[in-house]
DNA sequence: ATTCGAATTTGACATTTGTCAAGTGGATTG
DNA sequence: CAATCCACTTGACAAATGTCAAATTCGAAT
């Protein structure tokens, strides 16, 4: 959550930066299977899941391929898309009802226009970030599909109650069939 | 490399910006074989690849793993290390007598603290890297090795005049063997 | 409780990739 | 020129994963 990252900055000013972070964002709800995003579009939102669950996905071959999780307090975006202002290959989808806060880009980067001393927690985000998608590459490269699933598991306790197999099996990229059959092995 | 992102700022500012920047990077040339950075201790430089050839790899159950190469204008480090100032799993290793320039940590460090203004270009050079490697993740996930290969080899043509097949199959995920059996069938 | 449909598992077989060992070819060196 | 080394390829077989189709299980709705 983008928010930790205020623990590295002096209490005093952080309170006046989430104050001024908490203006251009907004809260609302959604039921289960809403699409935040559409692919094709612009993705104009960085959203951070309050409550709720929701994954970020395409269709690679017409097969339906999870790109992404994210649970409570932790953010998404098709974030190419959001960075770069192209249209996004991502739909991200609510898997539960949920409730999101979410910033818009152009509210953004104007708040980072006036008042740069903003821009240090954008990178600490992204900072953030890039680690964990760092460790992604890691896993997939080098751990096999029975180690990336316990792992996801053990960060993310009760999840397999709250998302099809299909869609784990994809995120950890393999099949279902084969992520069943692992599933047995224990 | 980081310098592309002032193509984003007003140019009068820029040609100060890059003073300043250059005020704290050092360039040097270092032989082929040579270690830019020792695994297990914490990475503090930020290299960019002026000419030659670098390679990031670390050792898995004693097989020698590339994760990252580096060519010409091009930044490599062991980036989880130099954000989290925690010890590195990485090797970084020039493949070719290079020329590098780079920038340590505290002074980059300093630099932000005294000069906020240049948080957005580290942050706009975070959300490329983050671009890259997002892309990295979605090839390995969706593409096959022999996609992987071949992609690696038109965005980098004459890479393999420079570099082992061996670190090449490594990177894309596979063994030696089986990537050279890809690439006989042509 | 029963039924229906979706989610998950299982079976059979094809395909891909890994492993280990041996072979080939080219460059280097004495 | 022969010996040697290194990179790369090939062969034979094992292991892992994919594919497609057929069960089976589970849960929601009646």
């Amino acid at each position: 959550m983008i928010f930790d990252s205020i623990s590295d900055i002096d209490p005093k000013s952080a309170q006046a930066m989430l104050a001024d972070f908490q203006q251009i964002m907004q809260r609302a709800s959604y039921p289960k299977n809403h699409l935040l995003h559409k692919e094709d579009t612009v993705c104009n939102h960085l959203y951070f899941i309050e409550q709720g669950l929701a994954r970020a996905f395409y269709f690679k071959d017409g097969q339906d391929i999870t790109a992404h999780i994210a649970v409570e307090n932790t953010s998404i975006t098709a974030i190419d898309s959001f960075i770069q202002r192209k249209r996004s290959r991502y739909n991200i989808e609510l898997l539960e009802d949920s409730v999101v806060i979410y910033m818009p880009h152009k509210e953004l980067h104007e708040l980072l226009a006036q008042k740069p001393q903003y821009e240090k927690l954008i990178r600490i985000y992204l900072q953030e970030i890039y680690i964990d998608l760092a460790e992604r590459v890691e896993d997939l490269l080098f751990h096999t599909a029975k180690e990336r699933y316990d792992k996801l598991l053990s960060k993310n306790p009760g999840l397999l109650q709250r998302i099809n197999l299909k869609h784990i099996a994809s995120y950890v990229g393999i099949t279902q069939e084969t992520l069943s059959r692992i599933r047995g092995k224990d």
